[in-house]
DNA sequence: TGTACATCAGTGAACGCGCGTTCACTGATGTAC
DNA sequence: TGTACATCAGTGAACGCGCGTTCACTGATGTAC
């Protein structure tokens, strides 16, 4: 009968069970409000604890270690842009426009969480993700790399698809990094404009 | 006429008043040392001590604090990076084939050396260094400009120029972070195909 | 040549801190009879 | 409906650790006379 079985001094912000996605939203307003400039280095199991009002060791009931919650953090900020670069091609079509919506959306979802994006890369897992397909940063992936592959002449060989989703997928995580360390201002007509140039100038060397 | 003033007992790896560059070497060496996939998150002061064999506090004498350590190792860093490229560029000519020498020697360099890379830029100074030129990121992306700059038609606009320009760096550096991240394998040939692609494809859209 | 003194690079103890992880525990919930 | 018991999510104290920085100091080197 009673909703809230934790007699009433109980104003946790999950629910009975939901501890651990409570966790992981708090581990991502974390990265949410730290500076963008990778100064503040790690995030800590502790400080995700105090985020959510619970004490240190009630984490280990739902993953084994620190790294463990940090991975789990990686994979929510993965399928996050995979959405967000599907959305975005969908919404524009295929081919050229398609690619530039997608890659424009990965940029821009790196400049608007700058650390999850760092902690995304740097907590994945090894893995060619070029040639092995089944894992979530080559989900994150396939919309940009589908839509490159809309993009290239019936004609082109295998070598010279997969040689073209690299460049693509390299130049926007370049421009995603320069942005995010400040080495390039966040000029986005002037990154609209070198996605554009590529998206339109693709053609077999 | 004794050349080694602190009596015998004195097996320190550095003369009198080296003390910083010795600094510079060690934490240099222990970033060698260390796992390239960025786990090992932060360089230590007193482990930079450690390492030359000196108490902690001696490193007051030449830095200001353990920030201003870290800057030095990315100066130092970058003009490596910055001599290697020149190098590689003069020694393979002008036009597409420099590019394609600088452009790789990039990658390489980040490959071979990927926690003094990844330091370099998060503790280079924020600036727009596509514009604004006289400091030391800019230094070392002067050679790769260049030869971007013979690969272009005359013809081209200034905006063209600046896009190609960022396109470039972009790419190698996406191509850099992409490999020490494991996101790709360090397929030498096939990074060499995306660079040798674009160089050779250069034109306006 | 010898003495007095200033300089200054490096020392070592100490500070307060936050961290990840362990451990034995508490107390509410769900189940069996 | 009531009682006995197992389960299990979360607690709080404690561990050992390495960190950046401070402080008063030592002792060798260089300079002035």
């Amino acid at each position: 009968m009673n909703p809230s079985p934790r007699q009433g001094h109980d104003a946790r912000p999950y629910h009975h069970g939901d501890l651990r996605n409570a966790l992981i939203e708090a581990g991502l307003r974390l990265l949410e409000a730290r500076p963008p400039d990778g100064t503040q280095d790690d995030l800590g199991l502790r400080e995700v604890a105090r985020e959510v009002g619970v004490s240190a060791t009630a984490i280990y009931r739902h993953f084994p270690d620190k790294h463990a919650l940090k991975a789990a953090l990686a994979a929510e900020g993965l399928a996050r842009l995979a959405r967000r670069q599907q959305q975005a091609s969908k919404q524009a079509g295929r081919g050229a426009a398609g690619f530039l919506a997608s890659g424009l959306s990965y940029v821009h979802f790196a400049a608007e969480h700058p650390m999850l994006f760092r902690l995304m890369f740097s907590h994945a897992q090894p893995d060619d993700l070029l040639d092995a397909s089944p894992d979530k940063v080559s989900a994150a992936m396939r919309g940009l790399r589908e839509d490159i592959a809309e993009l290239m002449p019936p004609g082109w060989t295998a070598a010279q698809r997969k040689a073209a989703a690299l460049h693509a997928w390299a130049l926007v995580h370049g421009l995603a990094l320069l942005v995010l360390d400040r080495q390039i201002p966040a000029d986005w007509t002037l990154i609209e404009q070198v996605l554009a140039a590529f998206g339109s100038g693709a053609k077999p060397p």
